[in-house]
RNA sequence: GACCCUAUCGUCCAGCGGUUAGGACACCGCCCUUUCACGGCGGUAACACGGGUUCGAAUCCCGUUAGGGUCGCCA
């Protein structure tokens, strides 16, 4: 049975590259049919706040992530926060301290390094061999604070044995403490899991995604309106391919393509401007249901008054193929649903005060008032007509027309609006800007 | 500094002894088109360097250089 974990400290703050760690390992184990463990790794007293927790719970949830065991759902292991399992680290310390594995210095209790060459079979990086020979590199790790607490390396080793892990998929951060651990393992009398160290994401500078780099928290991609399918989609390829050239795929693909053995072990630079395309790409191909369950909670906060979630979803449904970030909706559609809508200047001064651009919109308002199918097709097929009528490009009595029901230039398709508009106040909005136009 | 990992377009990913070195993002043209997108077509752009091994190296080996990581009584 497979068994892996994630085990992040509760900083309040969730990393792409945690995440992505979560997600190798959530679909190493549900790949495999096993079980993917959260734990919670607060030897430091200080870092131990709900919310931190709510932090990590969230996000995970936020990306489809869920996990057999944790500090919340319980489980066979636990408890699953290292504050509560000192009892259990007495117990290890005390099989160390009887095979005289472990010394004080200071108040302070060190592992006696065996010196002895350490082999670590990784299953990305492949076989390594480290020399521990050298005290000056390699020192004796100390494993419990003069205050009692304990340290990483120690409580880490001990709870992947206590919970029986299989595989431990970390970032390769932790491939030169691998040996220290495996020494633990070894002096422990416990067989190591298997170890697969994954390559580190980097910023544009090529350093280590740190908390100022932008898109280094997960929040950041839920503040933006990222959808999960599209982070995680943008995640696992750091370091990994499905093949065949293809890119855009959701989760339960991935799920059935994931190979550990085949991620590479080149570190990463995050690039926001590709995980934005695949956003846009996702928001794109996923069904109208999917949208509004993402979109909705935008849609309210900007306070948007849409009124029903069925008056909202004509609307949804055409700016969906448009949008690349679920919190440009708000701005997108908010025109549709109050006659306050602002008037982009710019725009107004492009298309509305044009020459003749009054006369234009009032033809296309009298021929547009006699359509009785008000649909798009139709709709379209009478605006043509009428630019025909009236010897204009199309364009001429397009652009100011989107101008007039939407104020601005930039928006979803004009017949899409005026459907969802419905007659009445198309025709109305144009009359209102017969008044700024020329 | 020591040890470990890495090295293909600006970026991500293919390639695993014989390819016109492929795809994607970004960028630049063109097409489609009611804007913006989407989509389509085309373009610019890479095997870090030096030695080997081999009939033949992006692919294997060694070195150099560069980048990253680790060397805590942080996790």
């Amino acid at each position: 049975m497979v068994r892996t974990r994630f085990a992040p400290s509760p900083t309040g703050f969730l990393h792409v590259g945690g995440a992505r760690t979560a997600l190798f390992n959530w679909l190493y184990a549900r790949q495999n049919g096993g079980k993917f463990i959260l734990r919670i790794e607060n030897t430091d007293e200080k870092r131990n706040t709900e919310e931190a927790y709510k932090v990590i719970y969230d996000g995970l949830n936020w990306l489809g992530l869920d996990w057999d065991e944790g500090p919340d759902k319980g489980g066979l292991f636990g408890p699953y926060q290292q504050s509560e399992r000192s009892a259990i680290y007495e117990k290890y310390l005390a099989v160390l301290e009887a095979g005289g594995h472990v010394y004080e210095d200071g108040g302070a209790i060190r592992f006696r390094s065996p010196r002895k060459p350490v082999i670590v079979e990784d299953i990305v990086c492949g076989r390594i061999e480290f020399d521990m020979s050298n005290p000056a590199t390699h020192p004796d790790m100390t494993i419990r604070r003069p205050d009692g607490s304990w340290i990483f390396h120690f409580v880490n080793v001990v709870d992947d044995i206590e919970m029986q892990l299989t595989h431990v998929i970390r970032g390769e951060d932790h491939l030169s403490n691998t040996p220290k651990h495996v020494e633990l393992y070894q002096a422990i009398g416990a067989t190591p899991p298997k170890f697969a160290h994954i390559p580190l994401i980097l910023n544009h500078e090529g350093k280590k995604l740190s908390k100022r780099d932008g898109g280094s928290s997960i929040t950041y991609f839920l503040d933006l309106g990222y959808t999960p399918e599209a982070v995680a989609n943008y995640l696992c390829l750091l370091g990994w391919s499905p093949g065949a050239n293809r890119e855009l795929l959701p989760l339960s693909e991935i799920l059935s393509l994931f190979d550990l053995a085949g991620i590479n072990r080149r570190n990463a630079i995050f690039d926001l401007d590709k995980c934005f395309w695949l956003n846009g790409q996702h928001i794109l191909h996923m069904s109208l249901e999917r949208f509004e369950e993402l979109a909705l909670p935008f849609v309210e906060k900007a306070g948007v008054p849409f009124g029903t979630t069925e008056a909202l979803r004509p609307a949804l449904a055409i700016v969906k193929p448009k949008v690349k970030h679920l919190s440009d909706v708000p701005d997108w559609i908010g025109f549709l649903f109050t006659e306050e809508f602002p008037f982009d200047p710019e725009a107004v001064t492009k298309s509305l005060c044009k020459p003749g651009a009054g006369d234009r919109l009032q033809a296309l308002g009298s021929a547009l008032s006699g359509l009785s199918d008000w649909t798009h097709p139709a709709i379209e097929a009478r605006l043509k007509e009428t630019a025909v009528a009236l010897g204009v490009k199309t364009g001429e009595l397009v652009h100011p027309a989107r101008v007039a029901v939407s104020g601005r230039s930039v928006g979803p398709g004009l017949y899409e609006m005026f459907e969802v508009l419905g007659k009445e106040r198309t025709l109305a909005r144009f009359e209102r800007a017969r008044g700024m136009a020329a």
